[in-house]
This record gives C-alpha cells, sequence and structure tokens, in this order.
RNA sequence: GGGCCUAUAGCUCAGUUGGUUAGAGCGCUGUCCUGAUAAGACAGAGGUCACUGGUUCAAGUCCAGUUAGGCCCA
C-alpha cells in the first residue's frame, strides 16, 4: 500500500504536479460518483427545515458569457455553502435564471435585425417572443459548463427560470397581494425615457454601468422672458427680461414657470439688446447678482443697476411665455420660488416645463399647474407644438433656436440686411435670445441602446414604496451585511431616501401586469388577478400558446377579454393593460416564486424564508438586494435575507473597467487551463475585495496565491508521501505524539481550526484564507523542514520518532484539507483522497478544534525559538560567519527561560538550526549574576498604565526612561525623570547592547530579543581549528549532496565516495569520516591529499537507466567533478553508486 | 450638490479599546541555507501613515475641514 492512496487524476505522487489536469479529473470523479448531491442528501433537512442554512441564487441574465464578476460571485455562493454542509448544515442550492426584460428584446431584436418597436408590432408579439425566448436561453450551456468548471457546486437541473409559469404566476400573486394592500397605483411621473426603446426607465437602470452617463455636446441657451406687468406699477421690472439658461432648448416650447431661489438677490441692470448698436433703446435685464459676471459680453462689464430684488419679492410676476403654445394655460407662467435654484451656473432663474424634469414637476405639482406633454412616445413633437412636429426634440433644438434668434432680430430696426421681419415660429413676442453656445456635460443615455435618454411624464404603475419605507428600515436591522458599513450606509441610506418603485414597462418579454380594465371610461372597471384560477374563472379559460401549453406571456394572456360586467349597455370590454412588469420584480419575487408559492410549497417557503445567505455586488444594493427587500417588507413583513455579502468591483489589469476591447484582463478559459479553478478562487477569496474593495485582477497575482499557498499545500503532501512510502508506512490519525516539534504543529492546526472557522462563520473569507497561508507557511517552512531528519530515518534503521512524526503529519495535513477545503475544493480533494483514501473531503465535518491539542506554553516557547535562530542567524550573518561553520556555543537568556527548559528537545533544536554546539539557556533574572557579559537594566514606561494616572508627565518619565534618568531604590521603588512609577506603571529588562564584546575577553556578539518578554542571546564568535575541520567537513558534505544530484542519484541510493583535496580538506574529511558518510549514504569512503589522481572513471553521469552512448557500452559506474567549497578549497569527487544488498 | 467607502513601502494590502522604534507578501540588492519545495532564512534599500487643523499626557488610529480616487444618488 502506497501513497497516494487513492488519486483521482491518476497521477502518482509528483514534485510537480499539473494542477488543471487534476482538477479536470477531481470534477470527473464528481460527476461520476455524484459527490454534491450526495454532500447535500447526507445532511439532514431538520424538523421543518430547521438544520437547513437556506441560499437563494440571485438569478443572473444569461446573455452572454460569465465574466470575472459573475466567476467571483459564483465561487463566494460556492464557498459559504461548502463550509455550512460541512458544519453539518443541508444546503440546498437552485440555479436561478433571470430571463426577462429588455435586454432580452435587444438581444432578440438583434438577431432578428430589427430596430424599433414599430417593426416588433409589424413581426408579431408572438413571434417576437418566441425569438426572446430562445435568445435567453442560447448561453445556458455555457454558462453551466463554466460554472462547472470554475468547481461551483449548484442544482442545474433542479433549477428555476423567471419565465417558468410556475414563476410568473407567483410574480402575479405578488402583484395583486400588493395591491389589496393598497401599495401599488397608477400615475403619472417623470421618468428617463429612452424615445428609442419606447419604455421609461427605473432609476436603477440609469446606473447600470459607467456608459449610460457620457459626456455629450448640447447646446445651451440664454433667454430673456418679457416680464409683465405686476399689480402696482414697478418701471425696473415691468417689461424687463428675466433670463434664464437651460440646455434643452426642446423643452421651451412647453415653459410653464420660471423657479427663482427665494433668498437670492436678482439685479435688474441695464443693456442693449444682443445685436444692437449702443445707440438702440436700452433693455432691462433680469439676473442673480452672483451670476451677473458671467454675462459680461453681452451685459456690459459693469451695467447700471437699476434694481436689486430677493427671489421671495419676484415671486408671483408673470411673464410673456417663450412659445405661444400654451399661452394663457392655467397659472402658468409666472415666476414661483423653489429650493431647486443655484447660482453655481446659469443665470439663477430656471425654465421649467413641468412634464420633463423630476424637479419640475414637484414645482409645477406644487402651484398647480397642469402639465403639458407635447412629445409623443417616439420623442417626436406633437400637436400644439406644430412648427416641430414629427421632428425628434433633439432635432428641433436648431429651429427653435433660429426662431428665437429671429425673434429677437425682429425687435430691432430694420437695416439694409434685414429688411424685413424674420419667420420667428410661435415665439412669444418680446422674447430674447441673449446667448447661444454649446455645453459639453455629462447626459444620460440608454444603457441598452446608448441613445440619449429624456426626461418625461409617462404613465406607469408604481409601487408605494414611500408608504412602507419606516418597514424596510426596520427589517434592514434584522440583516447582517459584510462588510458592515453596508447596512447604514449605502444600503440604509438608499433605504431612507426610497421613492416609489416604477414597475410598469411598455413592451412585450416579461409578466404581465395582470390588470384588466374596462375600454370605455363611462363605464370604468378594473380587475386585477392573482392567480390563473382566478382568470380562469372570469375568462373561462386559460392563457394557452399555439401548443395548448398555459402561458402567461404576451400576446396569449392579451387575448383573454370578456364584456365589462359593469356595462349594461354590454358594449365596452375588459382588456389587459398592455404594460409587463419591471424584469426587477421578477428578481425580486424569486424568494416565493422559485418555490411556486402560494400555490404550492407554502409550508416549505414559511421555513424557508428569509434566506440565510445571499451574495452579489454592491451595486445590487440598487437592484436586487433592494427589490428582494421591498417585497419582502411589503409582502411578509419580514427581510428577505438575513446575511448578505456584497462584494467590490473586478477591475482589468490597468485598474479600469474590464473591457473586452481594451483586452485588459487574463482570457478565463486560458487560466483554467494554465493556472486553474482553484487558483483563481483562491486569489479572488483572500483578496480584499469580499472586504468592501475593489480587485485589479493580474495573472501576477493568481499565480502569487499558487505559489504561497497551493504549490506549499502540495509539497507538504508530496513529502508526506515519498518518506512514508519509503517506510512502507500507513499512517494514521493522531495526537498522541510527544515530540515537541509534532506537539508545536498540533497545537498550530488547532488554532488553525479555531481562527478558520470564526472567519468562516462570519463570512469573512479573506481571513480565512489568510489563516490557512499562514498556517501552510509555518507547516512546511518550519515543521517539516525542522523535522526532515526524523522522516529522513527510514526503514528500520533507528527510526523510533518516524511513526509519530508521520502520523502527526498525516494528522495536521488531514485537517489542513477540511479547513482549506470550501477555499481550494479541487486540490484539498485529490490531496485528502491520496491521503486517506477515502470518498471525498467535501463529505467530512468541520473538524473540532477540541480533537487537536492546546498547549500555549510550547507555542509561546517555539515563538521564542523562532526569534532565537533568527537573532543567532543575523549574528552570523554579521560576523561573517557562515552557517555550515559550527560554532562552539550560544547562551540565550530569555524571560521565557522555563519555557524553553521545560521541553528538552528546544534546546536541541536551537543547537541544530544554528549550528552550534552548545545551547545555554538562562532565566533573564539570573543573567545579570552571571559574569558572562556586562548587562544592564533597562526601564520602559508603560504608557497605557501611568499615562492615565500621571498625565502630561507621563512624558517626563518616558523621555527619563530613555536617557537613562532613572533609578531604583533600595525598597525597590522605581523612579524615572523624578517621578516615582508604581507597578505595573514599567517594566525593567536585562539588556546588552548589540554587539558588545564579553567581558572575558572572548569573542563573543549578543543580539536582542524583542518578543516574549525580551532578552537575549550571546553567540561565541571564536573560531577553533576543530570547528574550522567540522564546517569544512560539511562543505564537502554539502558538495557532495549536490553531486548526488547532479549525478541523478536517488536520495537513498548509497553511494562509493572518493574526494581529493588539499591537505586541509584531507583533515577535515579523515576527522568527520563518519559525519560525511552518513550525510552523504557513502558505504565507502576514501579521501586523499592534493596531488593523488582520481582513478579513470569511463563515463560521467549515473543513474537514469539510459546509457547515454547507446546502450552497447558498459553501465556508467563513476561520476566524477569538481566543486568549490569555499575559502579557497577545491575538491575533486568521484560518485560510483553501490547496489543495496 | 448629497451619501457611503478608500488613501499606510516601487506594487498589492494588514495594522486590535489611541500608548511612544508602523508590518506582511510581491519586486529589487547582497549573503546564507538546501537531497520534499517552483522554495526558505538573514540583512539592506524603500514611509512626511494624502493634506491642514483640532481633541489628548500621547494620534496611522478619534474629530473637523481639504484634496484625490471609487461606488451610489441628485
Amino acid at each position: 500500500m502506497a501513497y497516494p492512496l487513492t488519486s483521482t487524476s491518476g497521477n502518482a505522487l509528483t514534485s510537480s504536479p499539473r494542477f488543471p489536469e487534476i482538477e479536470e479529473a477531481v470534477l470527473a470523479y464528481w460527476k461520476e460518483h455524484d459527490t454534491f448531491v450526495r454532500s447535500v442528501e447526507q445532511r439532514p433537512a431538520g424538523q421543518d427545515g430547521a438544520n437547513e442554512y437556506v441560499f437563494y441564487d440571485g438569478p443572473p441574465f444569461a446573455n452572454g458569457l460569465p465574466h470575472y464578476g459573475h466567476l467571483l460571485t459564483g465561487y463566494v455562493k460556492d464557498v459559504v455553502p461548502r463550509y455550512q454542509t460541512m458544519r453539518g448544515r443541508r444546503v440546498e442550492r437552485r440555479f436561478g435564471w433571470d430571463t426577462h426584460g429588455l435586454p432580452a428584446e435587444l438581444e432578440a431584436m438583434d438577431q432578428l435585425g430589427i430596430k424599433t418597436k414599430d417593426e416588433i408590432l409589424e413581426l408579431g408579439v408572438e413571434e417576437f417572443n418566441a425569438a426572446c425566448r430562445r435568445s435567453v436561453l442560447k448561453y445556458t450551456q455555457e454558462w453551466e459548463e463554466y460554472v462547472t468548471r470554475q468547481a461551483r457546486w449548484v442544482d442545474f437541473e433542479g433549477d428555476y427560470k423567471t419565465l417558468d409559469v410556475t414563476f410568473m404566476e407567483s410574480v402575479l400573486w405578488a402583484f395583486k397581494s400588493l395591491y389589496d394592500k393598497g401599495l401599488v397605483y397608477e400615475g403619472y411621473r417623470v421618468l428617463p425615457y429612452c424615445w428609442n426603446d419606447q419604455t421609461p426607465l427605473s432609476n436603477h437602470e440609469l446606473r447600470m454601468d459607467d456608459e449610460v452617463y457620457q459626456v455629450r455636446q448640447d447646446p445651451a441657451v440664454t433667454v430673456g422672458m418679457r416680464l409683465l406687468p405686476g399689480e402696482t406699477p414697478d418701471e425696473v421690472l415691468d417689461g424687463a427680461l428675466a433670463l434664464i439658461w437651460t440646455t434643452t432648448p426642446w423643452t421651451l416650447p412647453a415653459n410653464l414657470a420660471v423657479m427663482v431661489g427665494e433668498d437670492i438677490e436678482y439685479v435688474v441692470v441695464r443693456a442693449p439688446l444682443p445685436g444692437a448698436g449702443d445707440d438702440a433703446e436700452p433693455q432691462r435685464y433680469l439676473v442673480a447678482r452672483e451670476r451677473l459676471a458671467a454675462y459680461g459680453r453681452e451685459l456690459g462689464e459693469s451695467p447700471e443697476v437699476l434694481g436689486t430684488y430677493t427671489g421671495q419679492e419676484l415671486a408671483g410676476r408673470s411673464y410673456v411665455p417663450p412659445f405661444t403654445y400654451y399661452q394663457g394655460w392655467e397659472r402658468a407662467h409666472r415666476l414661483v420660488v423653489a429650493e431647486f435654484v443655484t447660482t453655481t451656473d446659469g443665470t439663477g432663474l430656471v425654465h421649467t416645463a413641468g412634464a420633463f424634469g423630476e424637479d419640475d414637476k414637484v414645482v409645477t405639482d406644487r402651484e398647480g399647474i397642469e402639465p403639458v406633454m407635447p412629445v409623443g412616445p417616439d420623442g417626436a413633437f406633437t400637436h400644439p407644438v406644430d412648427e416641430y412636429a414629427g421632428m425628434l426634440v433633439f432635432d428641433a433644438n436648431a429651429p427653435i433656436q433660429d426662431h428665437l434668434r429671429a425673434a429677437t432680430l425682429n425687435q430691432l430696426p430694420r437695416t439694409p440686411e434685414h429688411p424685413d421681419l424674420l419667420d420667428q415660429g410661435a415665439v412669444g413676442e418680446g422674447t430674447v435670445l441673449l446667448r447661444r453656445e454649446t455645453y459639453a456635460h455629462s447626459y444620460p443615455h440608454c444603457w441598452r441602446c446608448r441613445q440619449p435618454l429624456i426626461y418625461k411624464a409617462v404613465s406607469s404603475w408604481f409601487v408605494e414604496v414611500t408608504k412602507f419605507k419606516d418597514d424596510m428600515l426596520a427589517t434592514n436591522e434584522q440583516i447582517t451585511w459584510v462588510p458592515e458599513h453596508v447596512k447604514h450606509g449605502q444600503f440604509g441610506k438608499w433605504l431612507e431616501n426610497a421613492r416609489d418603485w416604477s414597475i410598469s414597462r411598455n413592451r412585450f418579454w416579461g409578466s404581465p401586469i395582470p390588470v384588466w380594465r374596462s375600454d370605455d371610461p363611462a363605464y370604468p372597471r378594473i380587475d386585477v388577478y392573482g392567480s390563473l384560477e382566478e382568470i380562469e374563472r372570469d375568462f373561462g379559460e386559460l392563457p394557452r400558446d399555439r401548443e395548448g401549453n398555459v402561458d402567461l406571456h404576451r400576446p396569449f394572456v392579451d387575448e383573454l377579454t370578456r364584456p365589462n360586467p359593469d356595462d349594461p349597455t354590454g358594449r365596452s370590454t375588459m382588456r389587459r393593460v398592455e404594460d409587463v412588469l419591471d424584469v426587477w420584480f421578477d428578481s425580486g419575487s424569486m424568494s416565493y416564486a422559485q418555490v411556486h408559492y402560494p400555490f404550492e410549497n407554502a409550508e416549505w417557503f414559511e421555513h424557508h424564508f428569509p434566506a440565510d445567505f445571499i451574495v452579489e455586488y454592491i451595486g445590487q444594493t440598487r437592484g436586487w438586494f433592494y427589490t428582494l427587500h421591498i417585497l419582502a417588507t411589503a409582502l411578509f413583513d419580514r427581510p428577505a435575507f438575513s446575511n448578505c455579502i456584497s462584494h467590490g468591483i473586478v477591475l482589468g489589469n490597468d485598474g479600469q473597467k474590464m473591457s473586452k476591447s481594451l483586452r485588459n484582463y487574463p482570457d478565463v478559459r486560458e487560466v483554467f487551463a494554465r493556472d486553474g479553478a482553484d487558483a483563481m478562487r483562491w486569489f479572488l477569496m483572500s483578496s480584499p475585495i469580499l472586504r468592501g474593495g475593489n480587485l485589479i485582477v493580474t495573472e501576477q497575482g493568481i499565480r502569487d496565491g499558487v505559489r504561497q499557498t497551493m504549490i506549499p499545500l502540495w509539497n507538504a503532501w508530496y513529502f508526506f508521501g515519498l518518506y512514508a512510502n519509503a517506510a512502507g508506512y500507513r499512517a494514521r490519525w493522531s495526537t498522541d505524539s510527544t515530540h515537541e516539534l509534532d506537539r508545536y504543529i498540533l497545537a498550530k492546526a488547532r488554532t488553525l481550526v479555531k481562527d478558520a472557522q470564526r472567519a468562516y462563520d462570519a463570512n469573512d473569507i479573506a481571513t480565512a484564507a489568510d489563516a490557512i497561508r499562514e498556517f501552510v507557511d509555518v507547516l512546511t517552512n518550519w515543521y517539516i523542514r525542522r523535522s526532515r531528519d526524523r522522516f529522513w530515518a527510514t526503514g528500520s534503521d533507528g527510526a523510533e520518532g518516524l511513526p509519530a512524526a508521520l502520523d502527526t503529519l498525516y494528522t495536521v495535513l488531514e485537517v489542513t484539507c477540511r479547513v482549506a477545503a470550501p477555499l481550494l475544493p479541487l486540490l484539498t480533494e485529490e490531496v485528502w483522497r491520496g491521503l486517506t483514501g477515502g470518498e471525498s473531503v467535501h463529505l467530512t465535518d468541520w473538524p473540532d478544534a477540541d480533537d487537536l491539542p492546546a498547549d500555549e506554553g510550547l507555542v509561546a516557547a517555539m515563538d521564542t525559538v523562532r526569534e532565537v535562530c533568527s537573532a543567532t542567524l543575523a549574528l552570523r550573518k554579521a560576523e561573517g560567519l557562515r552557517v555550515r561553520l559550527p560554532l562552539a556555543s550560544l547562551t540565550v537568556a530569555s524571560r521565557n527561560a522555563e519555557g524553553l527548559t521545560r521541553h528538552a528537545g528546544l534546546a536541541d533544536l536551537v543547537r541544530d538550526e544554528v549550528n552550534v554546539r552548545e545551547v545555554t539557556v538562562l532565566d533573564l533574572e539570573a543573567a545579570d549574576a552571571s559574569s558572562l557579559l556586562s548587562v544592564e537594566q533597562r526601564l520602559t514606561v508603560n504608557a497605557r498604565a501611568a499615562g492615565p494616572r500621571l498625565g502630561r508627565d507621563v512624558q517626563t518619565a518616558i523621555r527619563g526612561s530613555k536617557s537613562g534618568d532613572w533609578s531604583v531604590a533600595e525598597d525597590g521603588t522605581v523612579t524615572a525623570g523624578g517621578l516615582e512609577l508604581l507597578e505595573g506603571e514599567y517594566t525593567l529588562e536585562t539588556v546588552v547592547a548589540d554587539g558588545a564584546t564579553g567581558t572575558d575577553g572572548g569573542s563573543r556578539a549578543t543580539a536582542m530579543l524583542r518578543g516574549q518578554g525580551g532578552g537575549f542571546v550571546v553567540l561565541d564568535t571564536a573560531v577553533t581549528e576543530d570547528l574550522a575541520r567540522e564546517g569544512l567537513a560539511r562543505d564537502l558534505v554539502r558538495a557532495v549532496q549536490g553531486a548526488r544530484k547532479d549525478a541523478g542519484l536517488d536520495i537513498t541510493d548509497r553511494i562509493s565516495l572518493t574526494v581529493v583535496g588539499d591537505d586541509e580538506v584531507w583533515d577535515a574529511a579523515m576527522a568527520h569520516q563518519q559525519l560525511v558518510m552518513e550525510e552523504t549514504l557513502a558505504v565507502q569512503f576514501g579521501a586523499a591529499g592534493a596531488g593523488t589522481p582520481l582513478p579513470k572513471a569511463k563515463h560521467h553521469g549515473l543513474g537514469g537507466g539510459t546509457d547515454p552512448d547507446g546502450g552497447t557500452q558498459p553501465r556508467p559506474t563513476a561520476y566524477t567533478t569538481t566543486a568549490d567549497l569555499g575559502g579557497g578549497h577545491e575538491v575533486e569527487l568521484m560518485i560510483v553508486k553501490v547496489e543495496s544488498r
């Protein structure tokens, strides 16, 4: 029986694994053995699902292939459920597909080669929606492949789709429930509107991506409107021109009011009409004082000020509308006070066309001015704006400006150049175009078709979110957010400012708004349906597609009509309102709609709501998180989820948003093929992106994770397998070893389990990854490295420590695999199975920390050991004494001397690590009694303790302790800087200056220890001939080992060794013959002084089995080489492999 | 304009209830060590903890403001 006990990948134990190959094999193994299903099913659901950990999958819209953002979320969606499964919970994971909405329609339009809504109607809704259905399912196969390759376990067979009739019926139920609760209404509202797609957009669609807001050049005009006389004559204001500034000249025909700031100071100045000579009759202009300077060119640098007014004083005054279309409109065309007015740009007076701006509508509503809408659904003007009728509003900007310009010129005296009055369209008399310019500003565009949006009042259905905002804030308190600040920050603030949610879309592919309305206003009636049963009751049939399947999509649902029961004439008909629901209503409904609640699974839902866990990117605070929360609060007065990770954004390697055209990120498939899915998972999960930061994806970053964690973990396993196989030993789980290193690594493993568990429990995945990385580092670079000798003792020759070492290594590797399984599911599977022969690490339980021994004393002592070694190696470096050169002694003075001496092996460990013949451990307190050194006391003030008592004086005491101005009295009273310190406010340390030499004339080097209560080490730096000889012998060993490796020998091969060197080398070799032979596995050893030639060898190169000369020659038997031992010593080596008996 | 977040070494990031010599990884330089390791150890270079002010005996840490970036809203 040899390791690996089982190998999924078929790879033998290798020092250079190809992770992607292993991964593919593990994935195939999982598929073959249904490991995912079994991992779920082996956990009981418990009474009413009490043992379930409820996970909701945020449905992605699969309109294209997955990118890093999807992968990142997918990894988190996998890590957390895997962990919870190991903790014994049952975690069902259903994949969800978001299938409705404008993105699907646009994709279908693209495929059909059509561009407008009219073309869709021409084609027919049925055919169009069929195309939508095809397009949204187009990528499902590829998605499944990506998700599977990334080792995300999720149930595709039991998936849900938002287009399923069961899902849609639940959505209808939700709408009806809201309606019955009085939370749905139909109204007019100014919304961003796409005239190309002919649909309003919700506010969260405005910020779907960075390209929504793009800089756009628009004409900006400054227009003067004639003030009419007020109730009392005012020769300054009457007939003056109120200046407004706008970047949407096309809204001027619909002008209804001009807003002024209540406390803003306005002035009336005297200046000529633009284009008029100086002798022309001057005009009076009204403008905010602060904006006057911006119009120096038109109004003069310091125009005469005729009067000063506040906005309050101006309010109520009427003016001649800039266009006559709505002249005489009730309550319109007045100056009104509004809070939105600023003086940062424009004129301090703001033109408002109620139906074309959100703020505008607030003001006109407040003023009782009915909005006007001379723009059709296609974005073109309609009656009564006849001059521009049929013209897209943006295209109307130019003629509108021309007409304004003409009206201005018409007010000037006739000249030879302008003998006749110009056509000024419907521009109001006396209106003046003071300035026209172009203005570059950030302007919203449709996130799908990229056309510039307009703001426009449209009819829409709303969820009255403002009505239950407080409930939403309350239910938010029940949610644990990662990162924490999202709760009361981005999400909480968004809730506080929540507005009513526009849920209707005048489109085709979506869940229908289940409202039927009488087509005759004379006999009004509205029916709202919340189930198929209700529909069938009233219409006598269900909506069905051509094959007869129940289908709630348009046009089938629209085909259901019936006579209006409230119409005694029998002429009017109940027809469905044409709108479909916002796709976000679907995704926000997934908690209940995925199980067809309340029509089925009512009891199931009770126990699976809210979810224990969901995850998405931070932007979903306006999207999925928000809509889930709205609907959960409104329908159930509960949150939809109790734990939520909102992660950051994945950026390309240049710190910019990932962009296909810029190619600024590594190809996903290439990374899978080269580094593997675990490498990518580790990179993403250990990064700050889960702590709320953003993340730059680089190939280097991915490889770092491989190098720092995956390869070391694999190498530890490889090392284990190598020596366990060499010894023919089958290891077992055991914590019984008494060896210090074993006890130490077991105690460390216990800490690992505890730390990782705490982090996973808090959904702090990056911290769990940190703990694993640090443990693997300690395991390979301290435990295994320092334990090599014990593993090296193969077979029967003096290997009493071997079983304990192998069992310990087995145990910590087994535990590490389980702890790392959620974060490295593929790698740990291969290692764990090779190690244990078991079925799957993902079918195991999370390790119990209490199964591993605690030993804080030993861990502390080992920390001291490591620091001692560190300090000593630093001394060697400073003294230029290579480590292979043994030194006579090292003295360690430590406050933790007791800990060091209690574990007998620790001193030996230090001795070996730093290569000294003797290690003496002294208690720090006793050290100054020793005559070895001149030591002294050092006082450190504990500021935290003394600060509160001494206040300002603590700084004096600290200065005193540093400058030497301190003393210890006979009775032990400590005084520093003239101030007496109390017990606990200071520490006294015995120290020795770095590099100080000994008091007895010997050569010494000393260094301080900083951690573990301080202390210092003293290294005897005297190099005797004896020590030098051994050092040289060790150099020789090293050279032979190198030569063995070069010769291609196996580590267990025995050799015959011949060395020719100078007399010193010869001396050293002779003196330490046993050392050399043992270390190099030489069974025969010959050495000679300089000048003795080596016997001639026929061939160079040993081992490998293939004769380089083609097999006709005798097998090569000797390898000769020369090696530089340093210090001017060159040796010739001859190695002959000796066949073992 | 408002809200939230971020700013610490060349790069990526830790840094506990404020406590007096600010750390890690990667990269760079050098030395050492090495028969599991693609590694490792030691040392060096590299920091105005974005800036200004405040609170405090004491500020990378708390407060205010400013600047820059990100996310979101307007």
